[in-house]
DNA sequence: CAGTGTCG
DNA sequence: TCGA
């Protein structure tokens, strides 16, 4: 199935893009069955702050290096937790990246975060890839999310934007480093998934 | 190293 | 919302 590159609608925040929906209803219901098979070979975790707080979200990874924090840290791995390798990144997900940012090198990890309906993700930089040139794509599946969008330091004046199910952010250039985060989920705005939540996929140019 | 959390 |  390809990627549906008509009936978009592309806007700038803050030099983030958001194309909304992106993928159409069939492309997001693969991608689902994608990320099912996913964690069948790499189940979610509950991730730890290093300093033992659990995240909100359940999260597990595919590619060649996954995300995880524990009481070593925030750093990238190149297994799950169990000691097996990462799955590959689905195709159709890759498909993604090479659409709308094709000029980038190949993303090397793809981060699950499955928001329940409580959840939220604190407002934060990605800074833990060596080269942040490298743009990071990030899709949302399932309810829809308050997204936050920040400044480069903390603090100071935010803007804040829904993203449903199907659309895709990228954030690259000057943007690639603003502070970022998901202050609620919306239970119910979706039939995606199974249960209320969000599912968000975030590709990333590691190494 | 860690505030990718929690509180007011 | 945003500072601690």
């Amino acid at each position: 199935m390809g990627v549906n590159l008509t009936e978009k609608w592309e806007r700038d925040v803050r030099g983030v893009r958001v194309i909304d929906g992106f993928l159409s209803t069939a492309e997001q219901v693969a991608i689902v069955e994608d990320v099912r098979a996913v964690a069948r070979m790499a189940p979610f975790i509950r991730p730890m702050t290093p300093r033992g707080r659990p995240l909100s979200v359940r999260m597990t990874s595919a590619g060649a290096l996954g995300w995880v924090t524990d009481q070593k840290g925030y750093r990238y791995e190149v297994r799950h937790p169990s000691g097996e390798p990462w799955p590959p990144i689905p195709v159709r997900v890759r498909a993604v990246w090479d659409a709308v940012v094709p000029t980038a090198r190949p993303p090397e990890s793809c981060l699950v975060n499955w928001y329940g309906p409580d959840a939220k993700m604190g407002m934060h930089v990605d800074r833990d890839e060596a080269d942040p040139a490298q743009p990071v794509v990030s899709i949302s599946l399932g309810d829809d999310a308050l997204f936050r969008i920040g400044n480069p330091e903390r603090g100071g004046k935010t803007e804040s934007l829904w993203l449903r199910s199907g659309d895709v952010l990228v954030m690259e250039g000057p943007a690639r480093l603003l502070h970022h985060g998901v202050d609620r989920i919306a239970p119910g705005t979706s039939t995606l998934l199974d249960a209320p939540g969000r599912i968000n996929l975030t590709l990333r140019v590691v190494t």
